[in-house]
DNA sequence: TTGCTCCTCACGTCACGTGAGGTGGC
DNA sequence: TTGCTCCTCACGTCACGTGAGGTGGC
């Protein structure tokens, strides 16, 4: 019986190697409250810790690999299995996401530096009507950008359908303050409808006013971060250039179909309001 | 002409807005010979950045964006357009590759922490006849290993092959010592080979003799790190526990094609020679 | 004169690595 | 007694963020 189920108690360097950890990482692991050696010498100070923490140890270090920070670590070693498999899920999800945006930017960058005195964009001129909109608005850092225009298009969507009106036009998202990390907005989502449509608590209705807009049209792909910048880019050197005068919030007309454009089809209008 | 053309100068306030640079940034790749300011004043140290110098500000951002350490980044802007998209590549290569093994590692936990108590491995025995080899060894460190054991592979059957041997059994890699970030075996990559055949200045030709070995099957979704530390813990559990003594270093017999095999086939055998 | 912008310097963050200088157990 | 292991403390790394305290230009 005392062959090997007994809990031994290991040096810190033997707990080390076993652990395959580092010294150094224990022993901040301790100060922190992450991995408390079973025992500590009161004279020397010394750290020992039992075999039985080899396990937590070895998920630690694996869960450092993942580059999960410290503080997020000792939420996992909290939780019992199930919800710590779904915390990790979590914060693999939220690598996964960031990679994605990279890659996209490793893509912009690629066209942006092959391509350097390309073709630029070629902003146009049009007339806009008045349009009669259902709209919401709301602060946001960029972030949260893309879920929000999501659900707003599909509450102003649902909301003009089972009023029984109709959409008349294609969704426009107005930038009426900055969007970023730091600035927030407010953006304004605003969906055309034609026939009888109350507004709620939420969703406002309103007429946007007829106005002529410089615009460029790009493809599916160039509406990701930070392709779009060339784009606003773009029309503003057009508007400076040409002496015209802003006479409203950029926008972004997205008048096709996210589900089934082609990365290269038109999908998206960058649109400065000018005075005529 | 002087309308736009002219090259302004920009107190480092304006040049961070127009870059999305913050202050601080701004100062420590002034210091670093990043992005040196066009003028900076001589008696209050005031930086004044020139319009020209935003597009290198621009993308100096966006490479931090995908946490290119600056140093590669001076490179990159160093090198002349393609040669820059080169080094982009290689550098997002590498990320894509880090983030795969991490994706594996967290497959490796989800089963790993589900599946507590789980039917573990099973450990057998059996005699392994003495066999002549080809060999190839190196010290290397774990993370060109699986580079060098493909290399291996082909270098050993290609001469065998245009020597007019035969293959004679499954190619097996044996770990004189531990392999890991810091620890660099060595590692013996071994093809058992019938008929005549010579040795050459890197390919050895010796007999690997006859042993015992007690060992487990794994598949090929269990030889991906760390899940294969499951295995060798599992032997050398099972020897110890059942007093054998090692009579040599541990190896993997690699019996399956890795190209024809499903993640959850048997690929591999995990073995340690043991005295009878 | 008041704000605003700019300056440098120091300290904090995160998760350690790398000594320096000293102690304890076999 | 000699090595080896352990201890704490301090400083370095990386790319900044966040004040503190002070100056300069309109």
């Amino acid at each position: 019986m005392s062959q090997s189920t007994a809990t031994e108690l290991l040096p810190i360097g033997a707990f080390a190697r076993r652990s395959r950890l580092s010294l150094k990482a224990l022993r901040l692991y301790d100060r922190l409250g992450l991995l408390v050696p079973a025992r500590v010498d009161r004279d020397s100070g010394y750290r020992y810790y039992s075999t039985d923490q080899v396990e937590r140890a070895q998920l630690i270090g694996l869960l450092r690999r993942l580059e999960m920070p410290l503080q997020r670590i000792a939420t996992v070693l909290d939780l019992p299995a199930p919800a710590a498999v779904a915390e990790i899920g979590r914060f693999w999800a939220e690598t996964e996401a960031s990679v994605e945006v990279k890659r996209r930017l490793v893509a912009y960058l690629e066209r942006h530096l092959e391509g350097r005195g390309e073709p630029m964009y070629e902003v146009m001129q049009r007339e806009m009507p008045a349009q009669r909109v259902l709209s919401r608005q709301r602060a946001l850092t960029v972030e949260h950008l893309p879920a929000f225009i999501e659900q707003a298009y599909r509450q102003l969507t649902e909301h003009a359908r089972s009023s029984g009106a109709s959409v008349a036009g294609s969704l426009f998202v107005i930038y009426h303050g900055e969007v970023n990390q730091d600035s927030d907005g407010p953006v304004e989502v605003c969906l055309p409808v034609e026939g009888a449509v109350e507004p709620t608590e939420e969703i406002g209705l309103r007429i946007e006013p007829a106005h002529r807009e410089a615009f460029v049209t790009i493809t599916r792909q160039q509406t990701d971060f930070p392709g779009i910048l060339d784009a606003y880019a773009a029309v503003d050197r057009w508007v400076k250039h040409n002496g015209r005068t802003p006479a409203g919030s950029p926008r972004e007309v997205y008048f096709a179909d996210e589900a089934q454009v082609d990365p290269d089809d038109p999908f998206c209008d960058v649109a400065f309001p000018i005075e005529r």
